[in-house]
DNA sequence: GCGCTCATACAGACTAGTTGGTATGTTGAA
DNA sequence: TTCAACATACCAACTAGTCTGTATGAGCGC
């Protein structure tokens, strides 16, 4: 039956099919890729790409859900994840994303989402809701750390969690569009930073005092 | 010599193929949208369309600077402008852009120079350029606002206009994806509230009674 | 073990329609 | 008469999707 399926039930082929769409996808876009642009890159050829895919929306709508669960994954495995405390965790998250975002100064590539939700939304409804569902996910997550750390060190601060996880995903999905246009990160990385000030400024001052021990303790 | 030409120079055959490539690019964003496609709404042959532009790319380039200036326009004659405090400026802009999107709620076609940005920054490092130029401008205008009234309220305060300023554009950018999304512009209404929030927080609690009653007054 | 069947997993040529761009007009005003 | 301002027919290259063919291996009766 199926040849050489993995844990996450993915024929080699396809997952080569996939990775290259993502790929290529993430640099051109989506009605800039075609269907040969990928056969090519994953070096097969256009009946095994429409042996696992009935067309290039498609393949489009499974991009974005693999590369989601790809995002996903790699912030659960971050050291950040592992802290017990919720708000050395939102903390360690933004520090997370920084690095990430400081080793790889140049930026040659954006957001699968971001890209689709642009240039798809209107005009290809499945992808829109590709789109929100991924986005839904992310806020999510951000949002329960969020709602943890208010109800453990500020119960009385006036903002709503869910609120302030969609600004931080806005203003990384705005500051994406803009290190494409400036060849760099940085105002990427201060734009996190500017949010991590607001996050002070809504938590209390007094909490950031102990992070920083928390901090460094969670690095080791 | 030209037929028809106004204000700006510009021809009503060439100006409505402008406004057709906007109108149609905002939508289905640069690659998808045909040269025939702006033709056909703009009511316009081929033969008029590359009798002005030289190659699809020459009027994506056009066209962004056009739209960047329709924008600048707007903003330049919005009736927050004209108020003499800085401070009152710039919570008058927050709310314009928010009245804006209260009325539109549903939204069908998002910035065109976001859109590019996504979409051609990598590829067409002329559209790029063209974004970037866009991008410094609105940034700009924001950030003199910003710059000015920091002087005047709180110049003790520890922010840098430019990078608030980016911030705010960052946000407007991020949110206006999301908007796509859902279908609504709730989430950037909330997220212009945030920014106007962190803003309050950065200039210091006590300039926001005073706005109060600029605000009503300029409104008149 | 052996041939037979059959489904999966591709390979690659082909096609109908589209796309950006061109070549060759025509028209009307100066 | 000339030139800008279009109009129209046309083209080569491309594009998503199809069709037919084939290799491979699993299952099965014997």
């Amino acid at each position: 039956m199926s040849a050489k399926t993995k844990s996450d039930g993915l024929n080699d082929t396809k997952r080569a099919l996939l990775e290259a769409g993502i790929k290529l996808m993430r640099v051109r876009g989506y009605s800039a890729t075609t269907v040969d642009d990928i056969c090519a890159e994953a070096k097969v050829t256009k009946g095994g790409f429409f042996h696992y895919f009935k067309s290039k929306e498609d393949i489009a709508r499974e991009a974005a859900a693999y590369f989601t669960a790809e995002k996903s994954k790699e912030i659960m495995g971050a050291a950040f994840r592992k802290l017990p405390d919720p708000l050395a965790r939102i903390y360690g998250r933004l520090e997370f994303v920084q690095d990430y975002f400081r080793s790889a100064k140049q930026i040659n590539r954006g957001c699968l989402v971001g890209a689709f939700a642009q240039e798809t939304a209107i005009t290809y409804p499945h992808l829109k809701e590709a789109c929100r569902l991924a986005f839904t996910e992310w806020t999510k997550d951000f949002e329960v750390d969020l709602a943890e750390a208010k109800a453990l060190y500020a119960p009385k601060a006036d903002f709503e969690p869910v609120k302030i996880a969609r600004l931080y995903l806005s203003i990384f999905q705005g500051s994406l569009i803009m290190a494409k246009t400036e060849d760099d990160t940085d105002a990427l990385i201060e734009n996190i930073t500017e949010f991590r000030r607001y996050l002070i400024s809504l938590m209390g001052e007094g909490t950031v005092r102990d992070q920083k021990q928390m901090k460094t303790a969670g690095k080791a």
